[in-house]
DNA sequence: AATGTGACACCGG
DNA sequence: GCCGGTGCCACAT
């Protein structure tokens, strides 16, 4: 599998998230793991820098439930507009983190 | 080829 | 819960 089509891997899942409910970007790579032979939540996090645009980016958080640096007011609004439980600054991954 | 980097994860203190 | 250190692995230099 090519680089490119790891990336849209990466995208196509992201967009599979139901509203109110997160991934973290380790999730990602294990659900991706068997079909691409990668597993690197770090590469997961460089994909949505890179091309996290299109997509929703704000259901993508680290396994603590952090928010994406540089991005956590907007992803914070959001993320209670659509009624993902949070606890101050953080998701709780408990309740809301998402596995297809 | 070798070395540095990072939107991560896990563990111990 | 907050550091720090360690492991990790694809990418970039």
């Amino acid at each position: 599998m090519t680089p490119e089509e790891y990336v849209e891997q990466v995208l196509t899942l992201v967009e599979s998230i139901p509203e109110g409910r997160v991934m973290s970007y380790g999730g990602i790579a294990d659900t991706l793991a068997e079909r691409s032979g990668r597993n690197s939540p770090r590469q997961v996090g460089t994909i949505m820098a890179r091309h996290g645009g299109g997509v929703p980016w704000h259901r993508v958080v680290n396994s603590a439930g952090r928010l994406p640096p540089g991005n956590e007011r907007e992803a914070r609004a959001r993320l209670l507009a659509e009624g993902v439980p949070m606890r101050g600054e953080r998701v709780q991954m408990t309740k809301a983190e998402w596995q297809p």
